[in-house]
DNA sequence: GTTATCTTGATGCGCTTGCATCTATGTGCT
DNA sequence: AGCACATAGATGCAAGCGCATCAAGATAAC
């Protein structure tokens, strides 16, 4: 049985998990030191700011959640007041959703602690050359991102998970 | 607010989360599909294995899961007849843990499955230097590892047998 | 030898996730 | 209009997770 992956294979394999797991365990432990909500509630607060308005089927799309992920997710955002649902005109099924004043300051809240763990967890420990390099690699990984120079990857401003 | 990361940064960020979701999706589906435990389930059978019998506390180190975690795992792997614990001698409320002969089985019905997922999402996308390019800038990212020629990490490794 | 402390592992509780299904509205066909 | 089908989003249920705490055995101190 030598159609196994080769040791390189294996090697990003762990490491991929090792890394994305160790950078998303900081980042969430330093918003849960700050008394802030976690990572997701980040990416979807950051998505309907940037749009001004989403649908949440859109944050379905945006965010790589499963529908009923999205609709719980709204439900809680709602219930902390940092999202407001109202009625889209035109289709009686659909929803709107935007940020509250409150979602709007929570999100700004969040961003310098999660910029924070990123220069920690990323930026400090590459140079420029390797980091490029290294963002070229995982993009090779990628279905949709293709192309080498500049890539259009779906919402990577800062969002996440 | 410019001490904001890098856009490098934040691309190696977005595309980690991106290329570790979609790859473990893969496997995951892949396993599924052909009626297999979860991915969870090969790495502390694959340890176990490895080792001929552990404790779990050692499994909870190597699999860097919380101890609760492992002690319910480890549960539904004994439930399932995969896992055959057993009192150490000279320490009372410790155990060890074995693979049934059954779990070896499915461990070994995995691996192909596992591999294979392996193959397509990531050994096929990448040239041999890309890939070691690629092994190496995640090492830069993790904790513990830092040499850079041959690094010990501390899991996945092949298994073939 | 009794008491405090540490270690190993389990567990009760509440919340989240995954899966399947459901409701309600919209669209198209005849 | 009437009926099938598609789309947007919610939800019941079972399983899993995180957190805090617990029980039992081991160690150390006095």
């Amino acid at each position: 049985m030598t159609d196994d992956p080769h040791a390189s294979t294996m090697l990003i394999w762990a490491r991929l998990m090792r890394a994305g797991g160790q950078i998303a365990a900081r980042i969430e432990a330093a918003l849960k030191a700050e008394g802030l909500p976690p990572l997701g509630w980040y990416a979807a607060l950051w998505e309907i700011e940037q749009a001004g308005s989403v649908r949440p089927l859109a944050l379905h799309e945006g965010l790589l959640l499963p529908q009923y992920a999205v609709s719980r997710l709204v439900e809680r955002l709602v219930q902390a007041g940092l999202v407001a649902r109202s009625a889209v005109a035109g289709d009686g099924r659909g929803q709107v959703l935007h940020l509250t004043p409150e979602g709007k300051a929570v999100r700004a809240r969040m961003w310098p602690v999660y910029a924070g763990a990123l220069r920690a967890g990323i930026e400090a420990r590459l140079q420029p050359a390797q980091a490029l390099g290294l963002a070229r690699g995982l993009g090779r990984l990628l279905d949709g991102v293709v192309r080498d120079g500049a890539v259009r990857d779906g919402a990577v401003r800062d969002s996440s998970t």
